[in-house]
DNA sequence: CGTTATTTTAAACGCTTGTTTAAACTGCTT
DNA sequence: AAGCAGTTTAAACAAGCGTTTAAAATAACG
C-alpha cells in the first residue's frame, strides 16, 4: 500500500469522523503510519488533501449516478421513488469499492456542507456538474407540474435530509439498536430515508 | 450593556457563522470589545459559553414550544401541517427577542449537531426533553397510524431538513435571490419547508 | 557500480489556540 | 477615607496547528 493511499485511508475515516476542522495532520499522518511532512509532500496542502479524498469517490460515483438517472429518465412514467431509488445501487456500490465506503462518503459530504463555509459546495457543483444536471432532469420527468422555484427549494431540503441523515447516521444506528433492538446498516438508512424525501418533493403546492 | 451579554452577542454571530470549532475566543473577545480572559472569568471554558448561548435561546424558546404544541393536541383532528405551523410564531418571536434571533439559532442548531461530536445533541435532549415529548405527542394525534419506528426516523429526517437548511439559509436566500429575484427572509424558508417535512412524515408506508 | 530521482525522515519554523496568573482598577459599604 | 468584593486588564503559559527545511534513505536507470 502506498503512501498516498494511506494517507487517504487514514484522512477519509478520521475526517468522516471529527469533520474536517476537527481532524489534524498529525492524527492523520500518525494513524496512517507515515511522516507527518508526507501529507504536504504529496498532496501540497491539507485543503488539497481534502479535495483528493473526496474526489476519489466522486470519480466513482457519478459516472454511474448518471448512468443510473438516465435511465429513470428513460422509463416511461417514473415515479419520484423511482428517481430517488436510482441513487441506491450507485451509493451501496461504494462499499465494494472500500470498507465502509458508503458510510464514509455520505458522513463526508455532510461534513463538507457545514464544515469550512461551503468551499467543498462549491468543488462539488462546479467539479461535477452533470450528475445534478442529470438528476433534475428525472424529477422534472417525474413530477412535471413542480414549478422551477418550488424545484429548487425541495431539491435543497432533499440534500439537507440526505446529508444531515448520513452525517448522524452512526448516532442513528446506535440509537435503532438500543431503542428497538434493530441491527441496522447505512442500507436500512437509505431505503428508509427514501420514501420520506419522495414525498417532500412530491408533496402539494401550499396554498399561500 | 453587561460584559457578559457582550460576550454572549458576539460569539452567537460567530458560532452561527462560522461553527464552534472555527471561532476563537480571541475573535470573540475582539468583537464584543471585551478582554480575551473575561470569557474564562464568566463562563469558566468555552464549552461552558456554548451551552450558555444555547440555553439563552432555549430558555425563551421551550415554553412557547410546548404550548403551541399542547394546543394542537387539544383541536380536534389536527393536521401534519398544523403540527409543524405550530412551530411558526416560537420561533419566529426570537426575532423581537433579538436581531436576527432565528436565524441565528437555526443556524447555531444546525451547528451543534455537526460540530463537536453531539455533546450538544446530548445538552438539548437532556435539557429540554419536554419539547420532544410534546412534539411526538402531537405527530401521534396527527398521524396515529405511523409506528414508533417510522416516526422515529422520520423525526430525525426532519430534524436533518431544517437543520441543515437554516444553517445553510443564508445561502439559500442569497440563491433566490440571484436566480429567481426574489428579496426572501427567513420566515419564508420557514414556511416553504412545512409543506415538504408534513409531506415527508405523512408519507404511506413503504411497501418493502 | 555509480549517479541521478524520488521518497522518507527528524527537526524546526512561525503562528494560533484555550487557559491561567497576578496586578490594576472599579464601585460599594462601613 | 479605608477596606473589600467584584471585575477588568496585560502578559505569559503550554500545547497544538499547518507548513517548510535540509539531510538521510531508498529506488530507478544508464
Amino acid at each position: 500500500m502506498s503512501t498516498k493511499n494511506k494517507i487517504l485511508d487514514a484522512a477519509e475515516n478520521l475526517f468522516a469522523d471529527k469533520g474536517f476542522n476537527g481532524t489534524s495532520l498529525r492524527e492523520i499522518t500518525s494513524q496512517a503510519e507515515v511522516n507527518l511532512a508526507a501529507v504536504n509532500y504529496h498532496f501540497g496542502s491539507k485543503k488539497e488533501l481534502i479535495k483528493a479524498v473526496m474526489s476519489r469517490y466522486m470519480n466513482e460515483l457519478s459516472p454511474r449516478l448518471e448512468v443510473a438517472l438516465t435511465q429513470v429518465c428513460a422509463t416511461d412514467a417514473p415515479s419520484l421513488i423511482d428517481v430517488f431509488s436510482a441513487f441506491i445501487d450507485p451509493l451501496l456500490s461504494l462499499n465494494e469499492f472500500k470498507d465502509n465506503g458508503t458510510s464514509n462518503f455520505l458522513q463526508l459530504l455532510g461534513r463538507g456542507y457545514t464544515d469550512s463555509q461551503g468551499f467543498l459546495r462549491w468543488f462539488l457543483t462546479t467539479q461535477y456538474p452533470g450528475v445534478i444536471d442529470n438528476f433534475i432532469l428525472a424529477v422534472q420527468k417525474a413530477y412535471p407540474e413542480l414549478g422551477a422555484e418550488e424545484m429548487f427549494w425541495r431539491l435543497h431540503f432533499t440534500m439537507g435530509t440526505v446529508v444531515f441523515t448520513m452525517s448522524s447516521s452512526d448516532a442513528l444506528i446506535d440509537i435503532a439498536k438500543s431503542d428497538f433492538d434493530r441491527d441496522l446498516q447505512i442500507s436500512d438508512v437509505i431505503r428508509n430515508v427514501i420514501p420520506y424525501v419522495a414525498a417532500g418533493v412530491g408533496a402539494p403546492m401550499p396554498k399561500f
